[in-house]
DNA sequence: CGGAATCCCGCCTGATACTG
DNA sequence: CAGTATCAGGCGGGATTCCG
């Protein structure tokens, strides 16, 4: 077992989940990683239902683990746009094959529970 | 947004994220996929940390989801296996490319920030 | 505009004990 | 052997307010 940046972790696995694995930041790395830099302002109404309070704190956790590049320009108001590192670019793949894999199975497993579920009990 | 099995997910891969997301499911799936089938013991003594009540809480939710797959045999003492559905197996790629990914970021990432820790603050 | 600071609560998780 | 049952603690995360 290893333990590194306050992370700890069984396997290297693991270690990847905990960089990508905070309740918002596979949806801020897509929209960092497929549409390129946003300003804060942009990426709180990409995501309605995220507080600020989130969005700080998970953009500043990626920021921390060199998965997102943090630009402050010295400008009233205050400007500051976010965008993917290298690492961070790196990561994309992984989550294009997840969007794919819940996709597949949002079509093959959980259609056929709600076909079961209309059948028995409503809960 | 979507929800489904008491899940709420953004996106597609949240709900894979929620389906591998819990603090032991990797390992657990890991150890299934790598090895084949495991009894209950097998798996407990394969990962010393975790408590008999997280793995079963885990198997459990495991198996809702269609990963894995629960066989009892009706015999004294009792004896549980747990396997790999084909849904858990077609996991497998997402996992790989995570232990991939971070093994990578392990060595290009965090032994940087060892060194800045020794040439700064010690916290 | 892009935060920081507080308060607070649910539930995830661990420790421990018991059982068919 | 393969589980339940119960209690307790920590912390992830939400709502709100204030600031340069």
């Amino acid at each position: 077992m290893g333990h590194i940046c306050g992370k700890t972790y069984n396997c290297e696995k693991e270690l990847t989940l905990s960089v990508i694995g905070g309740k918002w930041k596979m949806l801020i790395l897509w929209h960092l990683g497929k549409e390129g830099t946003k300003r804060f302002g942009e990426l709180k109404s990409l995501m309605p239902r995220i507080t600020q309070r989130m969005l700080v704190n998970q953009l500043r956790e990626l920021e921390e683990d060199k998965i997102v590049h943090r630009e402050v320009y010295p400008v009233v108001p205050p400007k500051v746009e976010y965008s993917l590192t290298e690492h961070g670019e790196s990561l994309m793949p992984i989550l294009e094959s997840m969007y794919k894999w819940g996709k597949d199975y949002l079509e093959n497993v959980v259609e056929v529970e709600d076909q079961v579920e209309v059948s028995s009990s409503p809960k």
